[in-house]
DNA sequence: CGAGACCTTGACAACGTTGTCGTGAAGGCT
DNA sequence: AGCCTTCACGACAACGTTGTCAAGGTCTCG
């Protein structure tokens, strides 16, 4: 490559980098040459040298790829990402901790410029160590404490706190409340935001009502069926995830009652407006939280915790009269 | 690092790599003091010595991982990968070609190991330089002519001729086809299957009843809408992925036809059963392609043509009959 | 007890780049 | 013309590891 152009292969690496300090004849020859010999930079052996340590790669670590909130919110990552030339790992935990660990160490081993991350748990020394080692750390969706790094979060508890009041100013008092276990950040703000709805309107929380346990698909819809069953059950439900407002939907549905017990779900999803009746939701933008946690990661200055609006869409299920 | 346990970085780097010939007691002081240090073998400089040139990372091009098709893909390589202590890049394409030769590049320049692809075009050069820089190439979905690397697909033929089929069996003879583009390879495939299956019933195409133009969501509604307002409209739908299908299913609630006009789509979504009727759908399952298509790339011996089946979910869209 | 085989360990080169410095040529100034 | 500055380029070290080889120690066996 050096020997085709006649120069160093110094030479080459500033003209590749754009650096200055080579006549416009020399650096055109070795361009030719590069085109020619289809030369890239090896890409380990830049990292290795380079004194910033630059890689031009994030990895980003989410719940599951394959929910459509954490599918949307990747794309805004990715979309950012290849504007500015870095490439993304990416990986899900699937709420394991151990997973969550082992990916860390290995994007960090990986010497990843930043690392983007919906943290499960709120032990962040895995995160300080990635920090000590260089990269830095983006929190996406959820925030842990004992760790200052910038954050992209929503409001849950106020987006819940308009969807549960959403149900009660259609006259119910009885709302059911499904979410996931408590020790998921987001989980605990959107409960936090239905309590907060009904101590306003002065309604006490009735512990048969809410079911907080479980993350998966088959125990919320177990938690769906134990509600409806209770002897005085539910007039409208919240539930506080996609899959969750997915399997409540699906429930009701079998047991013809998706038009007499509202629904309020947190994540808006695909089809939600085609079920009869169409889902109302609390909508979060997850691609724009994407785009902006890459917009932090790639910013040297970017820091604290940047909220991103919730907004209610009516589409029906949350319509449905109480019995007031 | 070395100096902690008293040894050369040299014995280090063996003892990490699970090397014979460190004795015991030498290797438990040197990961004792790895423990203690947290140290990590820099992978930058892993890769660039290697003999192999190993970098134990896998760089995958999809067209749009917030599909839920490529969604559940990723997912299973993520899997295999993981469970190899792989590492994986991801990048969406969006069908764009230049877009797709750009990360080919980047993904090539970061000597990963293997390229796990969904190819736009049928311009296989870039591969090909892949290839020779020593990354494996798996495709995935979609295959193109003129490069002999493993390959994971569907028999989209048979699959959009069962669909047909089905519909045929249902007594309809009007059968209205919204597909994709022709320059994507599934697309194809999927066409001929409707050809195939109406030509044996001894039903000529009505070219009327075919699009099969534009790839985006609001291209797919402007054909359903124009099928439905034909002077003799389609009494059946096929409709060869899922995005289309969730379209026509919204254009044909719109105009409360979703039980008069049976419909059958390629690929299986999320809520299908719930609509009203249930969808009928060609199902893949692409959690199993893509950790097939995983393995392929982790096996150096791994080669061929990997086709995985479809089947048939009945689910009513689809049971609708027809006016014979 | 000595020769040879084996085992453990370290020294050193090498991977392909970037950072630093030196060198020689060209250009500007008096 | 002579000196100083600037510019273009190359030589060389260095990044953190792996591969190769040699050195020294221990063991085996006659």
């Amino acid at each position: 490559m050096a020997a085709l152009a006649g120069v160093s292969f110094k030479t080459v690496s500033r003209v590749v980098n754009g650096e200055s300090g080579v006549s416009p004849a020399v650096a055109d020859r070795v361009r030719e040459a590069a085109d020619q010999l289809g030369y890239r930079p090896n890409a380990a052996a830049t990292a290795l040298r380079r004194s910033d340590h630059r890689t031009a790669t994030f990895g980003v670590l989410l719940e599951d790829a394959g929910n459509p909130f954490f599918a949307a919110l990747l794309r805004g990552i990715e979309e950012v990402a290849r504007g500015n030339g870095v490439a993304v790992f990416t990986s899900s935990t699937d709420l394991d901790v151990d997973r969550e660990r082992d990916m860390t160490a290995a994007f960090a081993a990986r010497q990843v410029d930043a690392l983007i991350t919906a943290p499960t748990e709120s032990d962040a020394q895995h995160l300080m160590r990635a920090l000590e080692e260089g990269s830095r750390v983006v929190l996406v969706d959820r925030t842990i404490d004992g760790i200052d790094v910038p954050a992209v979060l929503v409001d849950n508890q106020a987006g819940a706190r308009a969807g549960v009041e959403h149900l009660l100013s259609q006259g119910h008092r009885r709302i059911g409340y499904i979410g996931r276990n408590p020790s998921i950040y987001t989980s605990r703000g959107r409960y936090a935001g239905y309590v907060e709805a009904l101590t306003a309107a002065g309604i006490e929380i009735d512990p048969a009502l809410v079911r907080r346990e479980g993350a998966t698909r088959s125990s919320a819809h177990l938690q769906v069926e134990e509600l409806l069953d209770l002897a005085e059950p539910p007039t409208a439900l919240f539930t506080a995830q996609d899959l969750i407002t997915m399997t409540a939907v699906s429930a009701l549905q079998r047991r013809g009652l998706a038009d007499r017990v509202a629904l309020v779900g947190f994540d808006d999803f695909e089809l939600a407006d085609l079920l009869q009746p169409g889902v109302t939701v609390i909508a979060q933008d997850p691609r724009r939280m994407g785009a902006l946690a890459a917009e932090l990661a790639l910013d040297p200055e970017g820091s604290g915790v940047h909220l991103v609006a919730t907004r209610l869409i009516a589409r029906g299920s949350g319509e449905i009269a109480g019995p007031g």
